[in-house]
DNA sequence: AACTATTGATAACG
DNA sequence: TCGTTATCAATAGTT
């Protein structure tokens, strides 16, 4: 496409043949790196070199992926041939569900910037790296500040909870005399309010929680 | 390409990508045969449309061959490792799919809007947290593969330059016989040659680093 | 779909 | 392999 028209015809000279093939596969690559991102497509590419060395292209998810959909793509107008193992249609929906995590990965990569992952220098990465830290770091704060929500909740609960006992055990002390105090005391104990002394050693670790550290949280109870 | 630079993003106005995708489409098949005919190269092009149809392209015999060959090329380089893949049940695997999309969409829309109108539980958070962690993961494999790869060069750069060193020695000696060659020792201790045992101390604590472990990294002089 | 003004790709060369 | 440059090809915006 420079310096004199391309003859449509195969390169005779074997060097110029590998260095056109070299640069004419980069750019059809790019090309399809560009289709797919503009136009939302998925698309596969393979490429045998006359030596038969394989370079090859899948914009979403793997090739592999690709190959699935294409064959159950393109069998849709045939007939029942040769097939019998690739009609697992929940596999299918698995591989398509695949690609769509990728492309959400790719949509995740918009955030910093608009670069092609494949051409990210280590100061790209690194800045990326530092977003998804800040990033994280929300994450953790904002499920902090769910589980402070919670505790608050169950506290204010608790008071609740007390109070109106309180005015229970008079109720009772008022109605039956002192008989059965003992018994709303036991009631505490194993009733309701087994939970406040969890409460009180979550609510001290919190500030720890809140900072940087890892933590499962499985031995307070709660699923995170 | 005309009238205006393209943004590598997806096209937001559904007419303008249907027409892209259709012009570009045609470009990039009309480039896979002609580089397919100028190079003596074997191609297979799998195109997906956003609507999920399909567009394909074989330039040699059809393009189910070209799958066969592909998947003999590229199972020649895989040692043993999808071989004995584990029997999941495709359903469920479809299903823990579908709930990881949710999550990346919901956590996309956290990052996009201002993360204060969404509004996620503590599992989400925590499925979300884990799913940063592996995408860091992966970012930090990538730096340290580009790292590594930078340090190769350095390597074969100093192999190059203490080459270049002795035949400039050799040169100084034939000149001036044995005055100057102290001097040239002592720069290669300061000079050039300053940054070889740094790279000897970064060899190896890449393969711990390679692992899942955070790092700073400031202590081998890059800035990741 | 057809038409350009531009950008993008690349053949030849170093 | 990698960079540069003169040219040609693809195509974005428009009609």
């Amino acid at each position: 496409m420079a310096r004199g028209k391309v003859q449509l015809r195969r390169i005779e000279n074997p060097v110029h043949r590998q260095v056109t093939f070299c640069k004419r596969r980069a750019g059809l690559l790019k090309k399809a790196r560009e289709l797919s991102v503009l136009c939302d497509a998925d698309i596969g590419i393979i490429i045998f070199s006359a030596h038969g060395k394989l370079y090859d292209l899948a914009t979403t998810g793997t090739m592999d992926g690709l190959i699935e959909r294409y064959k159950s793509a393109s069998g849709e107008g045939m007939t029942a041939d040769g097939c019998g193992d690739q009609r697992v249609d929940p596999k299918q929906e698995a591989m398509v569900l695949k690609q769509e995590i990728d492309l959400l990965q790719k949509g995740l990569r918009y955030i910093y910037g608009n670069r092609a992952n494949e051409h990210m220098n280590v100061d790209e990465l690194n800045a990326l790296e530092r977003y998804l830290e800040i990033w994280m770091f929300n994450i953790r704060s904002a499920k902090m500040q769910i589980m402070i929500q919670e505790i608050q909740a169950l506290k204010s609960k608790e008071g609740m909870l007390k109070a109106a006992n309180e005015i229970l055990q008079e109720k009772i002390v008022e109605q039956h005399g002192l008989i059965d105090v003992g018994m709303t005391i036991a009631d505490q104990q194993n009733g309701h309010f087994s939970t406040v002394p969890l409460i009180e050693e979550i609510t001290n670790p919190l500030t720890i929680l809140s900072g940087y550290s890892t933590c499962r949280g499985s031995e307070m109870g709660y699923s995170f």
